[in-house]
DNA sequence: ATGGGATGCGTGTAAGCACTTGCATTCGCT
DNA sequence: AGCGAATGCAAGTGCTTACACGCATCCCAT
């Protein structure tokens, strides 16, 4: 039951339902893991009886797993662009791809903590989740081929493709370590450090 | 009760007990995290019978901290040399450096691991483990400091350190999207990509 | 030989967990 | 009005878990 609008107040949809449950079970996952992750929390924070919670999902593993594919949705929706080929300068395609990358990445920080250290006892969610990272690799390993091969950058395009992507990586994952300084200034410093550091200085 | 060498089979010392225990722990947390590790399953593995585990942590809370203190007593030890002062040559510093936080991070992957996604629920175990890096990154600033004031690199200190020890971290623990590179390589690439990437080409 | 410390062994307990079931209720739709 | 789908509610089942306790056993130092 939830009040909406002006209305007097009407019975949630069962899509409705349906999402309030998966977004309170990523915010119990992400704080608890699989196993710290109880049922009954989850159906509380949903505001939803537990029993309601199994008619829809069947059982706990399912609801994680429809948890993690709801929440990869809708990436890399935006790297159309990106992909569709070399442009004229390299920074600007990198620039680009680094705030997008920083921003997606950001988002799902914990999701993506979480799947790398639950890999071994559940490589369900991990490969979900990587599913879009691993293309974008790909794709970036195949765009420095490309940008090589018209002499705009040196090296070997995996090697490339791995430090560029891995220098974002490392900003997103430490930054509790090392600190936050904003995603603009990250992508510049990066692109420029980068471009510089495989001799497009 | 273990055989040891040729002599009639004699009884652990507590202290041989206690680290049985301790790598046990650790072997099992980090494969299924604080509540997917039993103490029965602990106890097994270390052929030590549950009640004596209990007998030497108290509880379980303690045993995992005990195993995190175990793991990270030796942190550290041989970058007294690195950290005694700028020497003539930036580059060998810093390979010097990137070699052994590369090895030093790689045989705690899984341990680094857990500690990032476990952290909201039990800081613990993450400070234990950040202890070091954090020290490492704070004197790799001042190094940089120093280094810049003498004319031997350019850039913001702070932004120089968390962007070389980012590109270490990134290696590290994304080897399983990205793929593993032998480290020497990883670490030569690194120094190369970073000097010339900040302008000391 | 003897006493003390470390360990094994079994049993027990109280709590928490995923998941089920049967029934009452409420809302939207025709 | 009335049907059906979605939900609430309460109680329960069977399993696992951390942790406790008492007692027997074994080793080592005195």
């Amino acid at each position: 039951m939830i009040t909406k609008g002006s209305e007097s107040t009407i019975k949630a949809s069962p899509e409705d339902t349906r999402t309030r449950i998966l977004e309170a079970a990523r915010e119990i996952y992400v704080l608890k893991g699989f196993r710290g992750t109880t049922t009954r929390e989850v159906a509380e924070r949903a505001s939803v009886n537990e029993a309601t919670l199994f008619r829809h999902f069947g059982n706990k593993e399912a609801l994680i797993e429809a948890m993690f594919k709801n929440a990869c949705e809708h990436d890399g929706e935006n790297l159309a662009e990106f992909f569709a080929g070399t442009t004229a300068d390299v920074a600007s395609d990198l620039r680009l791809l680094a705030v997008q990358a920083l921003h997606g990445m950001a988002a799902k920080r914990d999701l993506i903590l979480i799947s790398l250290a639950e890999e071994p006892r559940d490589p369900t969610g991990f490969n979900i989740m990587w599913k879009t990272p691993s293309v974008v690799f790909e794709r970036l390993q195949a765009y420095f081929a490309q940008a090589g091969s018209q002499g705009k950058v040196h090296g070997d395009p995996a090697m490339n493709a791995r430090f560029f992507m891995g220098m974002l990586f490392a900003h997103v994952m430490g930054r509790c370590i090392f600190g936050t300084p904003n995603f603009e200034e990250v992508a510049d410093y990066s692109v420029d450090i980068f471009l510089n550091g495989i001799g497009n200085k």
